[in-house]
DNA sequence: TATTGTTATGTTATACTGTATCAAAATGAA
DNA sequence: TTCATTTTGATACAGTATAACATAACAATA
C-alpha cells in the first residue's frame, strides 16, 4: 500500500500548484516533507526548528508562516486553530475529499485525531449551518474533548480508589 | 421575558461558585457583567480595555486571564480557541445544558453564532468520538466556516458579473 | 538580452496572546 | 489572633503571528 508516499504527496502537490498557477518551490516542498515525516501537529516555530535540523538550508519562522498559509490554501495543510498547530493534510491519508474533516483535540494533552465524517452527518451539519447563515465549504471542525488516557489520569488523581465501572 | 437578566446571571453565577466553595468576587462579577454587555466574542486584552473603560477600578490582563479561566471552569464563559476570544455563556441564553455547543465561526470576519445541537446529533457525535477514544464531556465544537455576508463579498470580488442564482 | 511584472523569500521589527513567579491582600476557619 | 487558603497585584517573559520593506527568482515580452 505505502508505495513511496512522499513522492506521491509531492506530485499531487505539484499538480495542485500548477492548477493555480503557483509554484511548488524547494522550501515549500521541504516544509511538506518535514510535516509528512513528523505526521503530528506542530507549531510554526517547532516546524522551523525541525526544518533547520533536517534540511540543509535554513529557514525563518516568517517564511514558515507564509508557506503554511500557502499550503493551507492549497488544502495540503490543516491549521488547527484550537492549539495553534499545523498538520499535514495529504492525499496519502485517505481519498481526496473536500468533506469538512473532524479533528478531535484533547484539551489536556493536545493529542489529535482526524476523523472522516459520514455523508449523513455532513448533510445534517451543512443544512443546520446553512439555516443559520453559514457555509461549510472548505471548512473544518475542531472538537475540544478529552482523550481516554487523560480521562483515566484525571479520574485517578481525583478519586484514586474508584473502580473502572 | 428579559426580566433583569444581569441580576439573574449574577445570582446563578453566585450559586455555581457556592457549590464549588469558590467566591464570586467583585472583579469576577464585573468581568461577567462586561462580557454580558458586550455579548460578542472579545480577546482577553479587548476585554481588559472594555473593563477599564466601563468599571471604575482598573484591571490587568493577567487578572483577566485568571478570571476567564475561572469562569470557563464554572461554565460561565466559553473560550473560542479558534479565534482566541471569549464569550459569555449564560443561562440567559437558553436552558442550562451540558450539551456540547456548536460555534459557527466565520473564517473571514470572525463573527460567531452559537447553535444548540439536537439530541440525535449529540448522540451520533458522542458515539463516533468514543469509538476513537475521545470523550466529549464538557466539550465544545468549533466549526470554522464562512458567513453568508463574507461569502457574497468574496463572490463579488472574484467575479463581479456573476448573477445571484 | 534587457525590461518589466509577478511571485516568492529575506530580514527586521513589532504586535498580540498567554503563562510563570513571587509578593501582597482578602477571606474564612481554628 | 493566628493560620491556611483563595484571590489579586505586579513584573517579567515565553510563545504566536503579522507588518513592512528589500531582495531574489522566475516568466513573458519587446
Amino acid at each position: 500500500m505505502k508505495f513511496n508516499e512522499t513522492k506521491n504527496l509531492i506530485s499531487v502537490a505539484r499538480l495542485i500548484c500548477e492548477e493555480t498557477g503557483s509554484r511548488l518551490t524547494e522550501k515549500r516542498q521541504h516544509v511538506l516533507e518535514v510535516l509528512f515525516k513528523l505526521n503530528t501537529p506542530v507549531s510554526a516555530y517547532e516546524l522551523t526548528e525541525h526544518y533547520n535540523a533536517i534540511i540543509g538550508s535554513p529557514i525563518t519562522p516568517m517564511s514558515v508562516y507564509r508557506i503554511l498559509e500557502f499550503l493551507e490554501a492549497a488544502n495540503l495543510v490543516h491549521r488547527l486553530h484550537s492549539i495553534n498547530k499545523y498538520i499535514i493534510c495529504a492525499p496519502t491519508f485517505g481519498p481526496w475529499k473536500h468533506h469538512p474533516p473532524l479533528f478531535l483535540i484533547c484539551k489536556s494533552c493536545q493529542c489529535v485525531k482526524k476523523i472522516e465524517l459520514g455523508n449523513d452527518m455532513i448533510e445534517t451539519l451543512s443544512l443546520l449551518t446553512q439555516k443559520h447563515g453559514f457555509l461549510t465549504t472548505g471548512s473544518q471542525i475542531e472538537l475540544n474533548s478529552t482523550c481516554e488516557i487523560c480521562v483515566s489520569v484525571t479520574k485517578k488523581s481525583h478519586s484514586s480508589g474508584e473502580a473502572n465501572g
